[in-house]
DNA sequence: TGAATATATTTTAAGTTTGAAATTTTAGGC
DNA sequence: GCCTAAAATTTCAAACTTAAAATATATTCA
């Protein structure tokens, strides 16, 4: 049997309301114990840790406009990380052949490695963090964000800068 | 039947990683779009939102730190924010009886007026950001997040201010 | 060609957020 | 009553984020 949570006489929005709110809740709870643990035992931060998973994910480098579309944030923040990424020898600028004014953000071996230690943990964090969850729960919560997430993409081009 | 995305071969773990991306992925999208919202139409932020929807649970008022401790912001964040909704008319501080250090903050009249207002254009935003889940999808959600939900507010006082 | 427009990035200024220090007040032990 | 510790809040400095302006280069097309 399924144990239905939402009562019948309630409107569907105030339901959704609800999920929203519980949702909300989970993924800032999860997300503030990544902070965490990245600033107690890897002296780093979630914004370097997503610029450097975004730049692992393409070996061959990232246009810095580029990196800040996919990670969704500003561009001009994205300089300011890369620079200090660059400055302590984990990431690199490499010119682009035929475009002056564009480059390419990179790992450098050193920041390669450093990441691949960091996605090491970071998956366990996440792994003890969503301990309850069986196969079960995950694809039935992957399906229904998919809805969702399929739902939004629509405006996604709407909002890009 | 049921639709299994995650591949029996792979590890528990990379998968509960992926469905994390996916949640956050989510999560920020539709904060996002409230943001958003809440900018363009109501020339407001979330933080104020929120605030405003703390104080709106709580018409006795909240103690500062209580008010820091339930929306998990810093001490010093709520400050501020109060302070602007004091200067314009919407919030207020009392001063509590027995404890020269404490204020109580609340809502004015016109505060809680124009929080319902808000908080009315914010359930439609979720609604249609929700659009695709029915009732069964957010039980099932609901289900799948209450456990990640106790398991992690365990931790929780370890890192209260 | 060369003028206007578009693209890629950085710089800048303003606003947020945080953690820690500082301030003020309260409570408890002796 | 006094002294120390705890509690509530604010102030402060540093880091982060954004939107917009500035800079430099590329592309279009008359």
């Amino acid at each position: 049997m399924t144990l239905e949570t939402t009562s019948k006489q309630e409107p569907l929005s105030k339901a959704r309301l609800r999920i929203w709110l519980k949702l909300l809740k989970a993924a800032n709870g999860i997300e503030a114990e990544i902070r965490r643990n990245l600033r107690d035992q890897h002296g780093t931060t979630l914004p370097r840790f997503d610029v450097m998973s975004a730049l692992a994910r393409f070996p061959d480098g990232l246009k810095m406009s580029d990196l800040s579309n996919f990670l969704k944030v500003s561009n001009g923040n994205v300089t300011g990380i890369v620079d200090k990424l660059t400055e302590e020898g984990l990431a690199l600028r490499v010119a682009v052949p035929g475009d002056k004014r564009a480059q390419l953000a990179q790992l450098t071996p050193k920041g390669l490695l450093a990441f691949e230690e960091l996605a090491h943990h970071h998956e366990n964090w996440i792994n003890k963090l969503l301990d309850g969850w069986a196969v079960e729960d995950i694809d039935a919560v992957s399906a229904a964000l998919d809805v969702v997430l399929s739902h939004h993409s629509d405006k996604e081009s709407d909002h890009a800068q």
